[in-house]
DNA sequence: TTAACATTTGAACAATTGTTCATATATCAT
DNA sequence: ATGATATATGAACAATTGTTCAAATGTTAA
C-alpha cells in the first residue's frame, strides 16, 4: 500500500503520513543521547543495589555499602564515580569517609517507576 | 568511629546499625538483575528514539522507524528484537509488513519520568 | 614518625554491545 | 514461475563495560 504515487522515483516508506508526522515530533540528537545516559546509569545490577540501598537510608559511606552490598570496595568506588559523573549522586566528606547519597528527588521517582514495573510483571 | 567494640575480632564496617537495617531491606539478586535489565532497555540512543517514536504514534512498521530515526532496517529490526525480548513492545504482523507498538502504558510512564529527569536539568 | 584505615585510581582483562554487511525468509504482484 | 519488497538473522568487528588487582591518596590515632 503505497502512499508516494505522486513521486516519479520511488522513494520508499509505507505510510507517508505518519512518517512525516511523527518525523516533525522528533527531538535532537543530544536529548535523545541524555535520556539513554539516564537509563543507562541505573542499568547495572551493582548500580541498582547502591541507588536502592540508598533510597533506605539517606546517607551511606562506601565500606557500608560495600558491606550492604557484598563486594569490594574498589567495585563499589568505581560504580559510584560513574553515579557522581552522571549526577544521580553527591558525596559529604568528613575525615577520612565519604558519606554518598541521591542527588534529588527525581531520582526516586524514576527508580521507583522501574520498581512498579518489575514488580508489576 | 568503629561501633563494633564488642567483638574481639576486628570486623570492620562504620555503622553496624545502618548496615544491619539496610542489609534486612534488601531484595534478592533477581529482582535487581531484572530491574537493571529494565532500565538497560531503554539505555540506548536508537532504542530511545524508536520509544519515542512509538510514543506518538500508536503503531509503526520497520521501515518507517527507520526512516523516522534515519537508519538501516537492519539495525532498526535488531534493536526491536531487543525490546521485543525485554516485553517493551509487541508486534502485529499483516502480510509482509510488521507493525510494532509499546507494550503497556507501564513503559510510557517510565519513559515519561525519564523524559521529565532530562528536560529538567 | 609510623601504622591503620577509607577511599580512589589506573591498567588489564574478559564479557557484552550495536552496527554493518551479506544473506535468508516471507509475502505480494505480474 | 520471476522480481520487488519487508523484515529477520548470523557473523564479524570495533567499542564499551564492570571487575579485579595493585598501588596511590589522604586522614586519623598512637
Amino acid at each position: 500500500m503505497k502512499q508516494n504515487a505522486t513521486n516519479s522515483k520511488s522513494v520508499s516508506f509505507i505510510e507517508k503520513e505518519k512518517v512525516r508526522s511523527v518525523t516533525g515530533k522528533m527531538r535532537n540528537e543530544r536529548f535523545f543521547h541524555d535520556l539513554a545516559e539516564t537509563f543507562k546509569a541505573m542499568s547495572d545490577p551493582t548500580r541498582t543495589k547502591i541507588i536502592y540501598a540508598l533510597c533506605q537510608e539517606e546517607e551511606l559511606c562506601v565500606h557500608d555499602i560495600a558491606m550492604i552490598i557484598g563486594t569490594t570496595n574498589s567495585a563499589i568506588s568505581h560504580q559510584l564515580r560513574t553515579l557522581r559523573n552522571m549526577k544521580l549522586v553527591r558525596y559529604n566528606k568528613v575525615g577520612k569517609v565519604t558519606y554518598y547519597s541521591l542527588d534529588d528527588l527525581h531520582i526516586n521517582n524514576l527508580f521507583a517507576e522501574g520498581i512498579r514495573h518489575v514488580d508489576e510483571k
